[in-house]
DNA sequence: AACAGATGTTTTATTAATAAAACACACCGC
DNA sequence: GCGGTGTGTTTTATTAATAAAACATCTGTT
């Protein structure tokens, strides 16, 4: 009964996946190419021009993209400032899957890819700068990243584990 | 263009989220009352029947879900599995949430949630060691969390940052 | 000028998840 | 038996994101 409240907050963020990408698409294209055209969004994001015209409507019409007399399109600030904040939070959260984890490359950009725009800013702050921490080459930090990553294994003992207090999640395969 | 095939991936889960909370919704209600109904995941998950019904019904074609003579839902084996993996990255995604970055108990408990379903098995099991390892209460990763809890601020030099190689992510609010 | 190609939009359809409303059924009390 | 309540399903509608196809427009070449 907790939770009803806490589930439904999925549906309820600032933006979803695919608007990440499209405003993402905006940015990268013009970067790279000095603009960005309806069929420019299709093509690096590989749908068709049809769907990204319709989603890039409604980027227009919420003020997310505007567009100049040449159907080029751009970020407006609200969109630049959504899609400095998602691209932030892929990339702190592939730093710390990579480099910490040490989660395979491909897959921690996956990971971060379908959670960067989901987490909330405060979560992206503290990771920040736990992994800055971390990362920083000072000797506590250095000292414990060896040590995690010379383990070979750490606490299989279920009985005694300090994270499972009724049940064990070793292998996150477990009986409830 | 390297990015057209990891963006779609968000897609291709095997389960939504809406999917992992209707099971979830079926393990507590069975723990709890020894029995979950239709009506009863409605309620806990605070939508109507109808919806509750219809995607309960798209389970029991998957074999996710079984029902007995009484109407009573209970979980496959499969439906079982999926459950457990997802439990249990909530699990992990919130206990280092709040316990190792301390975030805020509540935003904690809503980002482990929007998270739950996404994250690759790998990425599970490699966060469940690192919190494990952590939380063991050995000198050396005790030594680490006392020291990034009493650091106020860390690396503030843009220049110098070990994370940030082109843009600082700082803030996770700059210009691209 | 005419045609070809690229571009942008619109319309129609699909999928997943929802609400709302109608309907069917069963059980319970009297 | 009758009425009310709870339960489960179905139908209709909505939203977001997609594809596919038709259409309109613009541009560049010859």
């Amino acid at each position: 009964m907790a939770t009803s409240d806490v589930w439904k907050s999925f549906e309820e963020n600032e933006i979803t996946h695919s608007v990440a990408h499209h405003l993402a698409a905006i940015r990268d294209l013009s970067q790279q190419h000095g603009y960005a055209r309806v069929s420019d969004v299709a093509r690096y994001l590989d749908i068709t021009r049809g769907s990204a015209s319709l989603t890039l409507k409604a980027l227009k019409q919420k003020n997310y993209v505007l567009e100049d007399l040449n159907k080029h399109l751009r970020l407006s600030e609200d969109g630049q400032r959504v899609v400095d904040v998602v691209m932030a939070s892929r990339a702190i959260v592939q730093k710390f899957l990579q480099d910490v984890l040490r989660v395979e490359e491909k897959q921690a950009e996956i990971d971060a890819c379908k959670v960067e725009h989901l987490l909330s800013v405060e979560t992206g702050e503290k990771l920040l700068h736990f992994v800055r921490f971390l990362m920083s080459e000072a000797p506590i930090p250095e000292r414990f990243l060896e040590a995690f990553w010379g383990e070979k294994e750490i606490c299989h003992d279920i009985e005694d584990c300090p994270i499972c207090e009724e049940e064990c999640l070793l292998h996150l395969h477990v009986e409830s």
